[in-house]
DNA sequence: AATGAATGAGGTTTCATTCAT
DNA sequence: AATGAATGAAACCTCATTCAT
C-alpha cells in the first residue's frame, strides 16, 4: 500500500502465497530460531525454508544478526500496540489491568516462538541493538506499571509491594509459558489467561 | 599465584584455588554459558578461563555437550536438595509453601549464571540428556505441587485453580529474576523472595 | 552540482562535471584499483563512487576485468602519444632522448594512479589482454630504445651497453616513482625529472 | 637447532623434506602470491600446495593477512642482512657501492617471487603492518644511501642530485627486474648486475 | 539507458575433536 | 594427566554477474 503509488523501477520483487522474499525470510528465522536456537541454526537452514538464496538474504539484511534484530523489532511493535488498547480503554482500572493480565497471555501462546526467542536470545543482539530492544520493552512493562499504580493509588490494590515488582512477577510467569505450555497438553490459552489474571488480581486486592 | 611460590612437597599440586581441573572447567564454563550462551562460547574460551589446555578437558569431559550436561546434572543436585529440606519440614502446609517459595528466590539469585542458563541453553543438549533433564526438574515441579495439593486438600488454599497451572505460574517468576535482577539495583534477595512469596500465598489464599 | 539547477531544455544531460557514465566509471574505477588494488575493491565500490547503480555498469562493459582492460587501453594510449612528439622531433639525438626521459617522469607523476596500475594489476587481465597490453608496451619500449640506438650508433652514446637494457633500466627508476613520490615531500615533478634525464644521459656519455 | 634441547610434549610437528609446516606454508604461499596475486590467491590454493590442511595453517597463521605479513619480515631480514656485509666492508667506497649495486641485482634475480611481490602487495597489508615494513625498508634505502653520501663527501661523486634521489632511482630500475628480466632470456643475472652497477657509478662520477 | 532483485559459486575463518607423544 | 599438532566440516559472508522490467 506504502508503495501502489510510486513507480516501481527494476526487476519486481518476486512474492510467493503473497509473501515476500524478507516476509517469508523473517517468518522462517523466527521459526527456526525459536526452535533450535539462534547459533544453532544456519543462515543456509533459513534461506532453505525461505526458499531463496543466500545472495538474496543479503540482499535484504546486512547480517544473520540483522535477521534477528528485525525479528525483535517485529515483536516489540506487536506487543507494544497490543497492550495499548487495553491501557486506552475507560473501564474501571481493576478490569483494566485483569482483562489486559489475562490477553496477554493469549497473546504469547498465539506467538509462542516470538516470545520463545525473545528472552532466549536477547544477548546474541549486538550491544546496540540490545539497548535498544531493552529500552522498548521497558516502554512496555511501564504501560503495565502505570495501570497497577494507578490501581494502588485509587486504593483498590494494595501499596506494599512495588509497581516495579508486581509487572516483573507477572511478566516472568507469562513469559516462562513457552517452556511448559503444549497445544496438545494443558489448559486452552483463555483457560490459562483467566485463571494467571485471577491470581494476579487476587494478589493485589489482598489488605496488606 | 597461591601455590606458585610454595616448595612442592611430595605429589604435585592438582588443585588451583582449591579447585580441580574439571571443577575449575565446569565453574568456568558456567559462567561462559552463561554471559555468552553455550553455542558462541568456544572450548578454546572455556580452557582458556580455566587455565589448561584443550587436551586436559577432553581428558575429562567426552565433548562439549558433557559439559554442559555435567552443569545441567549439578544444578539439579543443588535445587532438589535445597526444596527437599522445605518439604520434609513439620510446620504447617502454608508455611512450608511460603517458606519454600521465598527460599527459591534467593536461591536463584545467589546463583543467577546457573538459573540464567537453565532454561535458555535447554535445547543445545541432545535430545536424551535433554529428555532426562526435564525428568529431574519435573521432580521438583512435583515436590512443590504436592505441597499445594495438601493445601487444597486442608482447605486451606483455594481448589480452583490446577496445582500444575499454580507451580507453573509461579516458577515462572522465579526464572525470569535473572532477566532483570541485578546486584546493583532491585531490592535485595530476601525482600525479593519474601514479596514474591507473599503474592503467592495471598493468591492462593482467596477464596474462590 | 553544475547542472542540478539549470533549467533543462531539449534532451536530459547525460553528463556529471562534463562526464559521461562510462568515463565516470573508468575515473572511478582508476582511482579505486590504483587505491586498494584490483581485486580488493569491488563492482559496487566502483559503481558507488561512479554515482551509478551496477546495472549501468554492466550496459556499457561487459565485465569488471573489461573496465580494467579499458583503463589500460587508455593509460597505454596516453603515453605513446606523449613519447611520439619526442621521436618525431629535429632536436639533436642526445637532446632528444634528454627531454624524453625528463618528460616521461613528469608524466607518471601527473598520473599516479595509472601508473600505480600498471604493473601492480597486469596479471589480473586474461591473457588475451595482457599479451596485447604487453605488445602494445612493447612498442612504446622500442621507440624509446630506437632512440637509444640512434645515438649509440652516431659514437655520441656508449654502445658497451645493449640498448634494451638501458630502456629497462631507466624505465624502472620511471615506475618506481609511485611508490615513494608523494606530492607533500619529495622535489617537484621537472627537478626530478631533470635529474633523473641527467643521470641517464651522464651515464651514457660515459667513455667505455 | 633452536630447541633441541627443550623437552618437547605433546605431538611432535610433521615435517616434509625437512621443513615444519609453516616453513611450507611460507614457501607456498610466496611462490602463489608472486605469480597470480595476494588476493587472486585462495588459502586453499596455498595449503593445498603445502600438502596440509586448512586447519593447520590456522593453527601457526591468525590470517591470511598474517602469512603475507610473514613473507615479507622474511624478505626483509634476508635484503637486511645481504646489504650490511658490504656497508661493513673496508673496500673504497666507490668499490662498496660497485659492489652493493651490482649485488643487489643479482640477489633481486635469485628470489624473483619475494621482490616480484614486495612492491605489487604491500597495500594488502594491514596499515599497521604496511608502516612497519615501510619504516624497515627506509632503514635498507637508507644504508644505501649512506654510502652515497661518503663518496660524495670524499669528493669522488658529485654532489649535485641528493642522495636520496639516487637510492630511489636505482633501486627503481632494480625492482623493476621482476617484470622483465626471464631465465630463458635476458643476460645473466651477473651480467646485469655489473651493467647497472657501472651505469650508477658512471652517472655518479660525472662531473657537474 | 538504467533499475533493483536475485543467483550461485567461492572466499576466509572458526571450531569441536582426534592424534601421537 | 596433559600437551601441542593437525583435521575436516561447516559457518558467515562477499561478490561478479544475470534477470525482468
Amino acid at each position: 500500500m506504502a508503495s501502489s503509488r510510486s513507480r516501481r523501477i527494476g526487476r519486481p520483487p518476486v512474492t510467493v502465497n503473497g509473501m515476500t522474499v524478507p516476509e517469508r525470510l523473517v517468518e522462517a528465522a523466527l521459526e527456526l530460531f525459536a526452535a533450535k536456537g539462534f547459533e544453532s541454526t544456519s543462515v543456509q537452514d533459513v534461506v532453505d525454508a525461505a526458499g531463496v538464496t543466500k545472495g538474496a538474504m543479503y540482499h535484504y539484511f546486512a547480517s544473520k544478526d540483522d535477521l534477528l534484530a528485525e525479528i525483535y523489532a517485529r515483536v516489540l511493535r506487536m506487543q507494544l500496540s497490543q497492550l495499548e488498547s487495553f491501557v486506552a480503554s475507560r473501564a474501571p482500572i481493576t478490569e483494566r489491568i485483569a482483562a489486559a493480565a489475562a490477553d496477554v497471555v493469549v497473546t504469547t501462546i498465539e506467538n509462542l516462538p516470538s516470545t520463545t526467542l525473545f528472552f532466549r536470545s536477547l544477548h546474541q543482539l549486538n550491544p546496540e541493538h540490545e539497548l535498544q530492544v531493552r529500552a522498548e520493552r521497558r516502554r512496555y512493562h511501564d504501560m503495565f506499571r502505570e495501570m497497577v499504580i494507578e490501581g494502588q493509588r485509587s486504593g483498590e490494590l494494595r501499596s506494599d509491594i512495588d509497581a516495579d515488582l508486581v509487572v516483573d512477577y507477572y511478566f516472568g510467569a507469562v513469559h516462562h509459558l513457552p517452556t511448559w505450555w503444549r497445544p496438545e497438553r494443558g489448559p486452552a490459552p483463555e483457560v490459562v489467561g483467566e485463571k494467571f489474571s485471577r491470581m494476579l488480581l487476587d494478589a493485589l486486592r489482598a489488605t496488606d
